[in-house]
DNA sequence: ACAGAGATATTTCTTAGGAAGAAGTTCATC
DNA sequence: GATGAACTTCTTCCTAAGAAATATCTCTGT
């Protein structure tokens, strides 16, 4: 059996990567479903908005400066700007200077950002509920939530 | 223990999205290390590159339907579009004509994308072997693989 | 045979994000 | 103090991808 995929070890190179592409489509497919209809505006909340909302919900004084959160949403500084400037027209963030350094400047949750944040973390946990819990059980939801932190912590 | 959120069932809103937000770390850190140094150019290989090569290889003749291949990567229709005139402009790609239905164009694997295609994938599977499997094992690897498949499928 | 519905690929327009560079700010060292 | 290194943000230019509109082509029903 030189070619057995199956087996209890050694997994070959065609099912590492099959296996590591069934994570890509399974993330594709489920993503969109998990932010539908969130945004106010309509449509649906594009992707990096809900973890900028979120972790700056989390934070003490609902704000972040700019470039410590563009790095946790993985975003390049000068991209982070402009989402910071679209979410600030929408009304859902403000910049503060800082007082102690001049150089940071703060992401600040409006009022209006922190009703959207608590909106949208309802919904998002809702649709969670449904597409992810019912289909792997609590139990397969902590046992994939422990295989990404290991991946996680191992690449950093 | 009203808000116990480790317990044995029923995950808090909390946990869900912390769990699900942990998967897109995980993947967002690791996934530019799995291509690196893939692209001859010099760079690293562009995400869908690696797909859309790797499908043309699996298909009979190397070939396949434009649409299809762009639903298969879940690209627009347009947007594939242009990502094969990059892929033919590169001399991986070329596209021919279907003599059965005139409205169907193939894209076909050039002698070089098929050696592109091996290469890439030999050192896909190094790299997966380095970040994924040494951290995981392989029966990590599997059950990652299983709860993958498992959300793919009852997204669709 | 023919009209219309559906499929297929491309083009055009818009938007999101990355890379590189400029300007201003702080901090450490002399 | 003065100088220079390092950091933060902003601006400009470029590429990638989505959406809508368009042109061809095929198929179905009458």
């Amino acid at each position: 059996m030189e070619s057995d995929t199956r087996g209890t070890d050694a997994p070959g190179d065609d099912e590492l990567i099959t296996a590591w592409g069934l994570v890509h489509e399974a993330l594709r497919d489920i993503d969109p479903l998990l932010l539908k209809g969130i945004d106010p505006s309509g449509g649906d909340m594009a992707g990096p908005w809900f973890e900028v909302l979120v972790r700056l919900q989390r934070s003490p004084g609902q704000r972040l400066p700019m470039s410590r959160l563009a790095r946790e949403v993985s975003l390049s500084s000068g991209g982070f700007t402009k989402l910071a400037d679209r979410l600030a027209h929408k009304g859902y963030l403000a910049r503060e200077a800082c007082p102690t350094d001049r150089r940071v400047v703060y992401a600040v949750l409006t009022p209006q950002g922190r009703a959207l944040a608590d909106e949208a973390k309802a919904r998002h946990a809702a649709l969670l509920r449904e597409h992810v819990l019912a289909v792997l059980g609590a139990d397969g939801v902590r046992r994939l939530s422990a295989l990404a932190r290991a991946l996680r912590d191992a690449a950093r």
